[in-house]
DNA sequence: CATCGGTACGTACCGGCGGTATGTCGTACG
DNA sequence: CGTACGACATACCGCCGGTACGTACCGATG
């Protein structure tokens, strides 16, 4: 349906050549950081040059926050299907969403992009922004849901969001560089539990 | 005592253009971030030149470094009065502590420098080691406290801290952009203290 | 007091990088 | 079939971090 007018085979390469450089973003970006990674280097990998970049992207920060959202976009994906949809009780959903997020800030460049040069490169605010339709948007929903199935106790839904969010993120980004991965998985996923389970309204049903 | 040999008064000259650095280095850091602020902008700040700066510091790196640790500095000597020492229990300090962080993470310098660019800046390694002696190890010896006088359920100390680190952080810089502080600040006190609430245990003596 | 060594800077310069201005080639379209 | 426009390539500029080198001044020493 809405097959009217054919794509063009030019616009097929332009489109091709813009994701060439957004992959060659988010790998540099993800193994060297966004100040020691040069756009020579990011046109270079996509074996395009500087013409190339910018007539795609305004210039690096754009290019930046292009590969911000290609990151995000790919973990959301796996993420939503998990937590938003499939069955059980919210509570149930909420467990398993904050288990496959856990495993979703152990992807590197998850880590590196989003979570910590992020709010740096782009700034807090339009950080903030962004990640409202991401990743933070989601763990927002989920924390709103168990509030008003009244799983857990009445909290600000944003302040408990945004704190759970951060105590998610560090405890991913410790988990990433622990020695001993499985235990420090373990570890993360009983103490986030601990801490839910204490915030929980004893059902009496 | 002690005073055998004078200090001498090249030397007193040659500490103040140091610290006249910092200084400079703090304030341009936090006003315009680590990439934004051009190292002639600092020494011209300080009244100095570039050869004085490379005198005193390898590069930018260990100028935002020494930054960093004057701003670490200052704050711990203001925390570690309220929440080490002091009267109480652990549990009342714990929470005059945590009270007290959340405060310490509004001062602009802090939140900037130590939270959210000095992971970037120095490399999340290099960072945590750093943090060890300031912040989070303050962080982590109240958690341990709170394990040790059975306050607080079992968990891992490392995970636990790492977690509430994150956690006060992402809450002060919701805090710090928030329109109406005085609620937000309410609002995270409340929530960290519903959490630990949650996760105490029940004495009955 | 003259000398001398070293510290604490200042000055001049280089290379790399982000960004821009301009040229060029091919493709779709009238 | 010309032509206009999109999709790049090329050449160049200015800023900035870092380096090499020069210099003035303090302090110890004979």
């Amino acid at each position: 349906m809405s097959v009217v007018t054919l794509r063009s085979r030019r616009a097929d390469y332009s489109e091709s050549t813009r994701q060439a450089l957004v992959d060659s973003a988010v790998e540099l970006f993800t193994k060297r950081g966004y100040a020691a990674t040069s756009l020579d280097a990011v046109t270079k990998r996509a074996r395009v040059t500087k013409g190339a970049l910018y007539h795609h992207f305004s210039g690096k920060q754009a290019l930046f926050e292009a590969a911000f959202s290609a990151v995000e976009t790919a973990v959301l994906k796996r993420l939503g299907e998990v937590a938003v949809a499939g069955p059980g009780s919210p509570w149930d959903r909420a467990m398993r969403g904050v288990e496959a997020y856990v495993q979703a800030c152990l992807e590197p460049a998850y880590q590196r992009i989003v979570i910590h040069e992020g709010p740096v490169v782009m700034g807090w605010e339009r950080w903030r922004e962004a990640e409202d339709h991401f990743s933070y948007g989601l763990i927002r929903t989920v924390i709103q849901s168990l509030i008003e199935a009244k799983e857990i106790v009445e909290l600000p839904v944003e302040v408990t969001a945004r704190m759970l969010f951060g105590a998610l993120s560090s405890g991913a980004t410790f988990l990433a560089n622990a020695t001993d991965p499985k235990k420090a998985s373990a570890e993360v996923s009983n103490a986030i539990t601990q801490v839910l389970t204490g915030l929980r309204i004893k059902k009496d049903d």
